[in-house]
DNA sequence: AATAAGTCTACCGTTTTTATCGTGAATTAA
DNA sequence: TTAATTCACGATAAAAACGGTAGACTTATT
């Protein structure tokens, strides 16, 4: 499960990136549009600030904008932003690695072998999807067409499912 | 992260999972053998008893043991018996499907159409590995000869990394 | 009986999550 | 220069999740 807060945060980009060029909303506005809670939500745009993302202006007429391009910010940096470290096991990690207590050995440890290789393609996914990904409408094919089926976006019938 | 109680879930599994056909490890055992507090793992494997991947005997010379086919048990299927729901969306979950609070409509939310890209793929992955693949060693070609590189199992350099 | 196991129900301390509050600092309009 | 507006920042707090402990009980074997 991702955290509300990363649901806030990620909404409040796909809001401030909808803008058109040089508009900025305030906090209360951006409250309101995603459904955060303000004083809440003062935090989450302040940390995306201090990561880069976010620009902000103060008094009258002030706000926060979006000063990095939607194409150029991945899916899999802005999570592990918001919420920290996103490896199943932290000897997995590398910004912020560290040795499993108990582990006795990681080249022959199961479990990151096999959690390794799940991380590594989950990786790759979320480091080619961007903010744009999350701007873009989707292009509901069948649909808009009114044709039965729609887009694939469930789960296969044969997994246990969740 | 998994959780620790997700990690002494699996190391049992793997140890049980380990053992000649008939036999059984008492707590205690498994307890020394994955560094699992013993009371701890208690409840653990009493949850994976009723979740019917062990069989458990009482009285001496008791234990626990496995009674499913390693083969036969998916990586995803475990985890979400061991941790519950696994979805990134509780709107993404179909067991536990709930609509998001915030949600006005599914069909349009974005965060759900890319989260659910993501988690279908990975769905994919982990309902595709089971505990066979957690047992099995693993074929360290360069390691055991010797030869440098040895097997790819980190992140891609030009990633972020984490 | 006595002993050796698993079973079951509570409980408990810590950390993380999800906020809220008060106050200060910057900017701008009047 | 004063008031209004808006972000900045630290403190606090309630609730849930996590990791673990304890005690009493049941079942089985010797």
């Amino acid at each position: 499960m991702i955290t509300q807060k990363t649901k806030y945060a990620l909404k409040s980009l796909m809001t401030l990136g909808a803008l058109e060029k040089g508009a900025a909303l305030t906090i209360e506005e951006v409250s309101q549009r995603t459904g955060a809670p303000k004083r809440f939500l003062e935090h989450i745009l302040l940390d995306l600030r201090k990561a880069g993302y976010l620009g902000a202006r103060r008094g009258r007429a002030g706000g926060y904008f979006l000063i990095r391009e939607p194409s150029k910010v991945s899916l899999g940096e802005l999570l592990q932003q918001i919420d920290g470290p996103i490896a199943p096991l932290p000897c997995l990690s590398r910004r912020s690695y560290r040795r499993c207590d108990d582990c006795d050995d990681e080249d022959t440890c199961q479990l990151r072998r096999v959690f390794g290789e799940i991380f590594w393609s989950y990786l790759l996914l979320i480091e080619s999807l961007t903010l744009q990904d999350l701007l873009r409408n989707p292009v509901v094919a069948g649909k808009a067409l009114g044709e039965p089926g729609g887009t694939r976006n469930a789960a296969p019938d044969e997994m246990a499912g969740e």
